[in-house]
RNA sequence: GCGCCUGUAGCUCAGCGGAUAGAGCGUCGGCCUCCGGAGCCGAAGGUCAGGAGUUCGAAUCUCCUCAGGCGCGCCA
């Protein structure tokens, strides 16, 4: 029962005994928001959906559950009505809203979090950009989404792992080797090219500066393939350190950084391909290793896993990593969160993760889609063929970090995302983090002046001290009704890994509280109890909006 | 060619089987003798891309068409 509302969950059970009443098996009948004002609070068509299996009308149904409703739970229903096809409209009391604020004074910072994990291992791997140059803004993107993911399985039970997975080794690392050793020579007088697909980013030439400080030109005269693993390492290692330092900026953490290296020195690439080959779903073909991806998915046709040289591709890799997740690391489930280009690339994994003996439908891959920058309106264009993109750092030291993680998760991650800088800079209620991170500075300005004036909170409140009298305001009501449904965003933003429900959220959220504020009195109202009362539903608004923050990695200013 | 995603108000997007399709921004008009105006209130604005079906009911499900994006390597 942690982290649901007590008054909401007996409002629920009241409904499903209503329905159970009729002789009917449970239905998991539940109440819904009505969209227009005149339909009530809460609205429930479980008699639109009963009617088919008890041979009866819609609304004689509506009106038996409703007259049930009613003697279980009279204290929380004002009224209710029949209206349409059959729906039951609920009003609600006075005394429901104010348990539902009691109740949030209860749980505090726990509240929201329902326990749907139940302590089950979960991973998600996030980032894993290749060290082959700075992180850009679809990186940062992927950072957002990955760590505020990882934050609301946390919040709901899941024993979660955060991991980044480091290539480290193969063909691309040789090339950003050879790339940085180009510039080297080129900065020494020497001639030299870039290979055929080298980085051309300016970042190398100040790498290759750095070696020349620290070793001179030593490695101007040797063959340039002894010198080779030298380049490779000190450029990944130099840029990886980069990437870290970005994402501590960015407040994202990492439980584990895994080096693809790490599958090729313990041999599991080999273990694993073997394995394949055991179970018939690889064989040789061509001088070269086959997954028969045609028949275990409807591919079009078989993937390579060992090239005719040696060498395994990415594919090959990749089924021993997740292997390793799954069966040597006995993860319950494992979230990858990968660019979009890569979508056609999920099938293959999963008939990967088929093959070895785990359910698809505990990998899941979140899909990031492009970000568009936007300054003065217009597209600011990137291109990664020529080098020049816009970085996540720059970003970052332009709007900040709280304004980019918002921005980043305000829509759903598989959908290409305008990021508006000019907005993202603006201190104002159109800039959706600064509304947001308004609300919970004024109510903390509220309460801090609420003490100031010698203010105490009463805890006779967690008694059901507060007057239901206060909910007569529309606004009340609003607010408490919005903190009431915390929860269920919560568990749909954890079900669906969809942290963009909780930005939508606390963005309603804040729009009801600043209503809330401009139509109630709060430490200016004359009469105590209704003050005590307004100052609670307030602490519980600054609560919700706090949790819902700390979720999306953005924070909660006490002022600002 | 095959496959996936998207098309809802001027713009950015919610809604994904239920009652008169919503929000923010932008536009226009209001609100500070009082707790944080980085705020609030109101108005205008729509053949839910088009067409056909499924049903008591479709923006939501199915099929077709059109428009945009992406993917289909012994690349990663």
């Amino acid at each position: 029962m942690t982290g649901e509302n007590i008054a909401v969950f007996e409002l629920n059970q009241a409904l499903n005994d209503s329905v159970k009443a009729l002789g009917i098996e449970s239905i998991d009948a539940e109440f819904e928001r009505p969209k227009h004002e005149g339909h009530g609070d809460r609205a429930a068509n479980a008699a639109m959906r009963l009617a088919k299996t008890l041979k009866s009308n819609p609304r004689d149904i509506a009106q038996k559950i409703s007259d049930k409703l009613l003697s279980i739970k009279p204290d929380f229903i004002e009224k209710t009505e029949i209206a349409g096809p059959g729906f039951i409209n609920v009003f609600l009391s006075g005394k429901f809203y104010a348990d539902v604020i009691t109740d949030i004074l209860r749980q505090g910072k726990d509240y929201g979090g329902v326990n749907l994990g139940r302590k089950r291992k979960i991973q998600v791997e996030f980032v894993s950009a290749n060290p082959t140059g700075p992180l850009h803004i679809g990186h940062g993107r992927g950072a957002a989404v990955g760590d505020s993911v990882a934050r609301i399985l946390e919040f709901t039970g899941w024993d979660v792992q955060r991991e980044y997975y480091v290539n480290d080794s193969g063909l691309q690392i040789t090339n950003l080797g050879k790339s940085t050793q180009a510039r080297y020579f080129e900065l020494l007088g020497k001639k030299a090219e870039l290979p055929e697909n080298g980085y051309k980013g300016a970042y190398l030439y100040d790498i290759a500066r750095e070696i020349i400080n620290l070793e001179g030109d030593k490695f101007l005269n040797v063959n340039p393939d002894e010198s080779l693993d030298y380049f490779k390492k000190y450029t990944a290692d130099k840029i990886m350190a980069g990437i870290r330092e970005d994402l501590e900026l960015f407040r994202v953490k990492f439980d584990k950084f895994f080096p693809e290296g790490y599958l090729h020195e313990n041999n599991l690439v080999n273990s694993a391909m073997n394995e394949l080959k055991a179970k018939g779903y690889a064989y040789e073909n061509d001088g070269a290793l086959w997954f028969r991806t045609e028949e275990t998915i409807g591919d079009d046709k078989d993937r390579v896993l060992i090239r005719a040289n040696g060498i395994p591709t990415y594919y090959a890799s990749d089924i021993a990593y997740h292997r390793n997740k799954f069966i040597t690391r006995n993860f319950e489930r494992v979230i990858d969160v990968w660019g979009a280009d890569h979508h056609g690339y999920i099938a293959r994994m999963k008939a990967a993760v088929k093959a070895m003996g785990r359910n698809p439908d505990d990998f899941t891959v979140l899909l990031i889609q492009l970000v568009n920058l936007l300054r003065d309106g217009q597209i600011v264009t990137m291109s990664t063929r020529s080098g020049e993109f816009i970085t996540l750092r720059e970003v970052l030291d332009e709007v900040g970090v709280d304004a980019s993680r918002f921005f980043f998760l305000m829509r759903r991650s598989d959908s290409q995302l305008d990021f508006d800088l000019d907005l993202a800079k603006k201190e104002g209620s159109e800039n959706p983090v600064y509304y947001v991170q308004y609300a919970h500075a004024r109510i903390s300005g509220i309460l801090r002046e609420y003490a100031n004036r010698g203010g105490t909170f009463d805890t006779e409140i967690l008694n059901g001290g507060i007057p239901s009298a206060i909910f007569d305001n529309k606004d009340a009501r609003e607010l408490a009704d919005s903190l009431s449904r915390y929860p269920d965003a919560v568990k749909e933003a954890s079900r669906d890994l969809a942290p963009q429900v909780l930005t939508g959220y606390v963005l309603n959220l804040a729009g009801i509280f600043h209503s809330f504020y401009n139509t109630n009195r709060i430490i200016n109202e004359p009469d105590e109890s209704i003050k005590a009362g307004r100052i609670s539903i307030v602490k519980a608004a600054k609560t919700v909006i706090a949790s819902c923050l700390q979720l999306l990695g953005v924070n909660a200013p006490e002022r600002m």
